[in-house]
DNA sequence: ACTATAATTTTTGCATACAAAATATAATTG
DNA sequence: CAATTATATTTTGTATGCAAAAATTATAGT
């Protein structure tokens, strides 16, 4: 008797496809600004370019992805004042998160969440950044899972992507990552005690703070590409950030 | 010497496909739960069925159609789920628009807000509820303009599509009509006195006021669907609202 | 007459083919 | 040799063709 009778359909070509581009985008495997040829996807990824064509406009639908009329696709690549903008809408999306999670989370997801803030401490304690900004990232998606809202999770994953594919992961400065920490702390007690309002307010000001890291690395990676490229004649470049 | 030297180089083929369908969503020519039929719509559009898949798989991306494996694509349908969590994000982004823009409206675009209040009296005065709809459909969006956030703009405009395809409009009860131009009244003492908070909370309720309309109404109408097909055997019909 | 099964038609999904635009390369001229 | 024009190549955009899946209709059996 073989193993699958219930053959699983899988997934249309083009969600497939449109799944893995996803991923190279956010990982940085596609670095911002850089162009999607057509055929080299196709014959990377062996489909025709027929259901690449129709996942990349999805994307493009997403804001992964820039479509040029008749120059194809480049990966999204923002500027300050597109960070800036993205997270101004992150923070008030988390604060939605927050303020709803309080009201609605169950004891077995809080119970999770707690875990989860544990593990987060431990990563820390390790400093092992790779795991925190795992783990950080889980915590925010429970809390989101908690708001029991469809559409503000859908809405949250389509900004957040934007600033997934940013990349900007390493270079956290002692200071910022304790603060970080501590702040996680408070959103703890605040889910525990229901409080709506406080949560709310302190995600509001991680989002705030995580956002001024990133802009501090931007301008100082803005400012390192000035420096090597003073010489060559490309100034149009230093406009948008290559992270 | 003939008029165009220089031809303006019309929209990619997917993109006028993306607008139209768009409309014709919006507007309600194709209803909630229908089925875009490939070879009909391509027919009508006038285009092969290569741009209109594109152009589908983008408005699957917007939320304005879901995808069906081998079954193509359907006109989103809303149960009341689906809107309350809905008019709860937009709720959100209303206040978030309103508390920037109370920060970084000018005076002239605080001015045209104002004109375009007065013009809304007057509809109101005339009972010409479709100017009013219009009217105030672009009060908001000014409001959203005026907080001067271009991800903030997509992200509203994205979500609002949503509920612009449900079309309810018409049965407006004279009550809370009237509340809904006081409400707007505060939103415009809020934003001269650059009272970012005031008129967040005023948003707010009044997005929360619309949704408590809206969601009455899709009782009111689930409520004749199933008088009127009692006798037939059509019963998960009831579950989805078609508008 | 009703259900179940089979044949037919339609519709979707994907690949390929061709046309137009953009880019790269070569040739020409001052 | 630089700059410009001409030619070739690549790449995108759209249409068409074919296979697989779904929906519809027809047929058979109880």
């Amino acid at each position: 008797m073989t193993a699958q009778i219930i053959s699983i359909p899988r997934a249309a070509l083009h969600e497939q496809v449109a799944y893995r581009l996803r991923e190279l985008l956010v990982e940085g495997a596609i670095a911002p600004g850089a162009k999607l040829n057509e055929r080299e996807l196709s014959l990377q990824l062996n489909v025709s370019r027929t259901p690449l064509r129709e996942a990349i406009k999805m994307l493009a639908a997403e804001g992964l992805v820039e479509l040029l009329p008749n120059r194809g696709a480049v990966a999204v690549s923002l500027n300050e004042q597109d960070v800036f903008n993205t997270f101004e809408v992150m923070a008030g999306l988390e604060g939605m998160s927050g303020e709803l999670a309080a009201q609605r989370i169950t004891d077995a997801q809080l119970g999770e969440i707690k875990a989860l803030h544990f593990e987060m401490l431990a990563a820390h304690a390790r400093r092992d950044l790779s795991a925190y900004y795992r783990i950080n990232a889980q915590i925010h998606r429970a809390i989101n899972t908690a708001a029991n809202n469809a559409v503000l999770t859908t809405t949250y994953a389509q900004v957040n992507a934007r600033l997934q594919a940013l990349r900007f992961r390493s270079n956290q400065d002692e200071a910022k990552w304790n603060r970080a920490v501590g702040e996680h702390g408070q959103m703890i007690d605040a889910l525990s005690k229901r409080d709506g309002a406080a949560l709310k307010a302190v995600l509001v000001q991680h989002l705030h703070h995580k956002r001024d890291v990133v802009i501090e690395q931007i301008r100082t990676e803005a400012a390192k590409e000035i420096t090597s490229n003073s010489t060559s004649n490309s100034t149009s470049k230093v406009e948008k950030v290559s992270v």
